[in-house]
DNA sequence: TACCCTCTCAGTTGTGCGGT
DNA sequence: ACCGCACAACTGAGAGGGTA
């Protein structure tokens, strides 16, 4: 077998692990004839048995399929071990695709990334923002190489991905300081809450989610004054104006406007996410380099 | 040795077909 | 009507061989 058909156990993999052609071309940054092709090829290299069954929609794989998808994970597992060991940390090259999300940049961003450009100079690094659930998916097709991601805990584990640990952080529920509606109580409760005006993100956050299924589970009104994109901007104004929002500790506690804000105690409402690095179960190219930021980010937190 | 021609391979675009 | 897939035609890069 040459390097050429390590190019179509690739194509292979890609699609029966997306479960579709399309999904599998964005993962290899290729057009879907092209990856059709692979396909074809890698199928009649195996014999006549079909991998894929093509009779429903979407294809399915066939148990031969699976048993040879075994296998081809196997091999690229091992093929990337051996470029691992091969390669010296000034040789691995490309554009590492990453993704971070919102919230997240500037308290984790600079140090693992400094780190890579230093330690690997020819990486490029390609680096976007979005909520957690969207890299996840982006990482689950092969969008972008690993993504930094703030899971809920109905999130960990969930979707075939490597999830690393690197820390825990607390949701908090934040308010003006000596906001005098709210009381001087030490603790309070979500139902004390519902009809204060809450300041959250747009559809697609994870806290907010969490936030409204809590209220939900609760069979509680929840009012929302705003939706502002983004804890700073939030934190800013609930700062002038009050109300409530939702900011991971850190956020809040590097935020210029911390004087000016204080941590309710909800004693109904406990949120702890997961910062965890993920990853394509099979190792690429990048797992060296991913292997150190994660000691980074680690070593930051 | 340098240049040119030819062939092969892997990619793309365009398009048609079948299923939902 | 839209989406996903496969096929046909075309393109560009690279390898190999022949010739000046």
């Amino acid at each position: 077998m040459g390097p050429r058909n390590l190019l179509e156990i690739e194509a292979f993999v890609a699609v029966a692990e997306t479960g579709s052609v399309n999904r599998a071309a964005i993962r290899l940054n290729l057009t879907q004839p092209a990856t059709t092709r692979r396909i074809q090829k890698f199928e009649s290299a195996m014999g006549s048995t079909p991998l894929f069954d093509r009779t429903v929609k979407p294809a399915v794989l066939t148990a031969f399929g699976a048993h040879v998808l075994e296998h081809c994970r196997r091999v690229l597992a091992a093929v990337a071990e051996l470029e691992t060991c091969g390669n010296s940390r000034e040789n691995i090259s490309g554009v590492l695709k990453a993704g971070i999300a919102f919230g997240l940049e500037e308290t984790l961003l600079s140090s693992p990334f400094d780190m890579l450009r230093r330690t690997f100079s020819r990486i490029k690094l390609d680096v976007t923002s979005d909520w957690s659930k969207e890299l996840m998916e982006d990482v689950q097709t092969g969008s972008l190489d690993c993504a930094v991601g703030l899971l809920m805990p109905d999130q960990a584990g969930s979707l075939h991905l490597l999830q690393t640990p690197i820390g825990i952080e607390r949701i908090l529920v934040v308010t003006k300081a000596h906001q005098h509606n709210l009381g001087n109580e030490r603790s309070y409760r979500l139902s004390d809450l519902s009809h204060q005006p809450w300041l959250l993100n747009p559809a697609g956050c994870g806290c907010r989610a969490a936030l409204l299924s809590t209220f939900d589970r609760l069979e509680l009104p929840i009012q929302i004054a705003a939706e502002v994109f983004g804890e700073d901007l939030q934190l800013s104004l609930l700062a002038q104006s009050g109300g409530l929002a939702l900011a991971p500790q850190r956020q809040f506690e590097n935020s210029p406007y911390r004087e000016a804000l204080e941590v309710l105690d909800v004693s109904d409402f406990d949120l702890c996410a997961t910062i965890s690095l993920m990853r394509h179960p099979v190792p690429g190219r990048f797992n060296t380099a991913l292997n150190l930021m994660i000691e980074e980010l680690q070593s930051a937190i």
